[in-house]
DNA sequence: CGACACTTTGAAGACGATCAACGCCGGTGG
DNA sequence: CCACCGGCGTTGATCGTCTTCAAAGTGTCG
């Protein structure tokens, strides 16, 4: 089974007392999300620490001439505020819209801070959560560095694939393809020639539906820093045979 | 005066009282490394945690095929190691070699877990310090996602001059060009070509020398993220005059 | 002086962005 | 029911930027 690099938020809970985790979560509030609608904006005070529960979150930044970059997509199970209520300066740094209709739990920040106070192991957790979302984000800018239009695209459908626990053998783009293109930094011109041509290459694509044609050796598309990377969602079972 | 993205150490001391500060700090050993010698290699257990006291650090990863990519540069007052440790696999991501003579404060992986089990403070101190980094390394994404050569090199010029509090009417660069294209994961052609076409906008280089043309005004370079990062070196003191 | 590391310069080519046009589809309103 | 429209995606042509390969220049050190 492949090994994923975006543990969910339920991590944060391990090792605690169910007494506890009990009453953390009480804490917490559940709100509900149309899509389109706002859960934040960038640059407002960083209030609130979020667990989605149910649907898709878009996180981006905009420059004021109207560019907007999608910094993340967020499913079940991923957190939206941590490191910004972390952070000594607690504003966000992106803005967090719902795609379709979303259902999250809400903490507020200080409860956050309070946990990782009261109890250690909460804290090292946290720690541990937050060190990985660093990792995350020095591997993509290397991968950015390092990897063409469509060697994004192959480890973005991988992941995909895995997060969503999707049949490799064929599934269904759960995002809409600029949705998936602003992530991946691209326009979607780009994406739409980078798409027909993963055909060629060992992903079948029609429309919105991808199937890797030999999920044991997707090698192919394998990014090269799969072979050195611990954290690469490709990296436990696949070699990389992409020379540069 | 400019606002520095990229904390030094001492902030994880900050709020301790002084005993407790010089009882942790007890705890480090004083480890010496010439020139091009290793601090640690990738993949490695990630066994320490540093500080930098003297001199430049490394860090780079490299594919089997020969590859290396810089993944950042260490001057005293910055650390590595810490994410490594908190993660839960706890394996050194990237090598680290010394740039030149360096002396650094060595402590061992419980030191930073314990630290942090015990004392609250350190630990909210850690978590702040990484989810800077983790802030950081978003940045960069985003920059490289968004920016040509030019607008990378001058965005480093100014990091650099500010983090090493030069003048910024005129310094000698303070690491070879290889190096920092290397950093900015651009080919050293491209960055020779890109060095000499500073000149035109605001920058004057000459050999190793910098100097920016008018200090109070870096417009033309300033990159177009300025205006909604809050962790933009620049954005403090500068408006951006770029558009897309 | 020669070896070697580092940097510069030139020419060609690959890749992605941009601009423009069009196809497809679902919804709305007459 | 059909015409129009807007969101979304595709396709073509062109352009600029960065990489790649090749060669030569600069400096230091023995």
């Amino acid at each position: 089974m492949l090994w994923v690099n975006k543990t969910p938020a339920v991590f944060l809970f391990e090792g605690l007392e169910e007494k506890e985790k009990e009453a953390l979560l009480k804490g917490g509030k559940i709100k509900n999300f149309s899509s389109q609608e706002y859960i934040y904006r960038h640059g407002e005070p960083a209030d609130y620490f979020y667990i989605v529960s149910q649907g898709t979150i878009k996180l981006f930044r905009e420059t004021p001439d109207g560019y907007a970059l999608t910094t993340d997509i967020l499913i079940a199970g991923n957190t939206a505020g941590e490191i910004e209520i972390l952070e000594s300066v607690p504003l966000y740094q992106s803005s967090a819209m719902a795609v379709g209709a979303v259902s999250m739990l809400q903490f507020s920040r200080h409860w956050l801070k309070d946990a990782a106070k009261k109890s250690s192991q909460f804290a090292l957790n946290l720690l541990a959560y937050v060190a990985q979302q660093a990792r995350q984000s020095e591997i993509e800018v290397e991968q950015q560095a390092t990897m063409s239009a469509g060697q994004l695209l192959a480890c973005f459908l991988q992941r995909v694939c895995v997060l969503h626990e999707f049949d490799p053998k064929g599934f269904e783009l759960p995002y809409s393809k600029s949705l998936i293109a602003s992530r991946l930094g691209i326009e979607l011109e780009t994406f739409s020639r980078t798409w027909a041509r993963l055909k060629d290459h060992g992903i079948k694509v029609n429309g919105a539906q991808v199937a890797f044609v030999n999920p044991p050796m997707l090698e192919e598309y394998v990014c090269d820093q799969c072979s050195i990377t611990h954290d690469c969602p490709t990296h436990q079972a696949f070699q990389s045979k992409v020379s540069r």
